[in-house]
DNA sequence: GTGATTTGACCTAA
DNA sequence: TTAGGTCAAATCAC
């Protein structure tokens, strides 16, 4: 027992090294291998992208296990716990497990039903953009409904969200539904942290705001062609989201390399103090008509 | 059968 | 203490 912490320690050590170590060939892969990109852009296989996968898993793996050990003695706080799961240790196929640590916290009570939620942690960071909006606009996005609530001094329920891909790529996304006007309908769209996530959607078609200034309602607003009506199997862009939410939809035409600008390629064209820069580049090439949609509003009683 | 939503209970920050 | 956020079993939809 006097043994243990040294020998934590130890393994934390060894475990942080090695992930330093990894990131470091991560930062080479990427650094020196650019071309792989435009490969990648161009629908050409990416050969070395599994390996990079694989690394940022190793990474991920061994900071985690860092973290285990840690939290097994007791040296983190509460608040770096929470974030710790063991699902994403043993999920990865290329991470040595820590058993002896799965099992230091894996106690009875975390089996039991009633002390199931022990690492329930009510999140307490601050929104990262607002849009408000008179409908419901997809974002580009797959969201999962986790639950609703009615809120004191509110007249309608607040939906929650959390990315779709939270459990299998660990994506923290999130985001709050209000609706704040009934007649016309005005929705609140509060979003708390950033997607990690690999959006199976088009790239193309996501457009978060720049900035909380930038309301999104001024300009997300697409056309609605006739191939939503398609099932999911034969446009799963369009109707894969929640189906509380309308879709925004992309011109077929707005496909050629050289104009797709996520938010984040817009902030790196330094485009992010000029608005109407961003308007004639990214919203205006898309915007048409508001689109129509069956039962939008279903879900909240509209 | 599988995955998404609903809903009541649980949990925590303020 | 309480309002708001989250969990997870039950239910629904495809």
């Amino acid at each position: 027992m006097e043994n243990q912490v040294p020998n934590v320690k130890k393994a934390m050590e060894e475990e942080l090294i090695r992930g330093r170590d990894i990131a470091n060939q991560l930062v080479d892969v990427l650094v020196h291998d650019k071309l792989s990109y435009y490969q990648e852009v161009e629908g050409v296989s990416n050969p070395i992208l599994p390996f990079v996968e694989d690394l940022v898993n190793k990474v991920l793996c061994s900071f985690t296990n860092a973290l285990l050990l840690l939290n097994s003695n007791n040296d983190v706080s509460d608040d770096v716990a929470a974030s710790i799961t063991l699902r994403d240790v043993s999920s990865s196929t290329s991470c040595p497990k820590l058993e002896h640590v799965e099992e230091t916290c894996k106690s009875p009570n975390t089996l039991n039903t009633k002390n199931r939620r022990r690492g329930y942690k009510r999140k307490s960071i601050a929104p990262t953009w607002e849009k408000d909006s008179s409908m419901l606009t997809e974002d580009g996005y797959l969201w999962r409904k986790y639950g609703q609530k009615m809120t004191l001094n509110a007249k309608f329920l607040r939906s929650y969200y959390r990315c779709t891909h939270k459990n299998d790529q660990g994506c923290q996304a999130m985001k709050q539904v209000q609706r704040i006007q009934g007649d016309p309908p005005l929705f609140r769209t509060t979003y708390y942290g950033h997607h990690t996530c690999k959006t199976p959607l088009n790239p193309e078609i996501i457009l978060e705001p720049l900035s909380p200034s930038l309301s999104s309602s001024t300009l997300l607003s697409f056309s609605f062609n006739n191939s939503i009506t398609k099932s999911k199997q034969e446009n799963p862009f369009l109707l894969a989201s929640t189906k509380h939410e309308p879709v925004e939809v992309i011109p077929d035409g707005y496909t050629a390399k050289n104009e797709l600008f996520s938010p984040e390629e817009f902030l790196l064209n330094d485009y992010e103090d000029n608005y109407s820069d961003y308007l004639r580049h990214v919203a205006m090439p898309l915007c048409t008509e508001p689109l129509e949609f069956d039962n939008v509003y279903e879900a909240f009683g509209i």
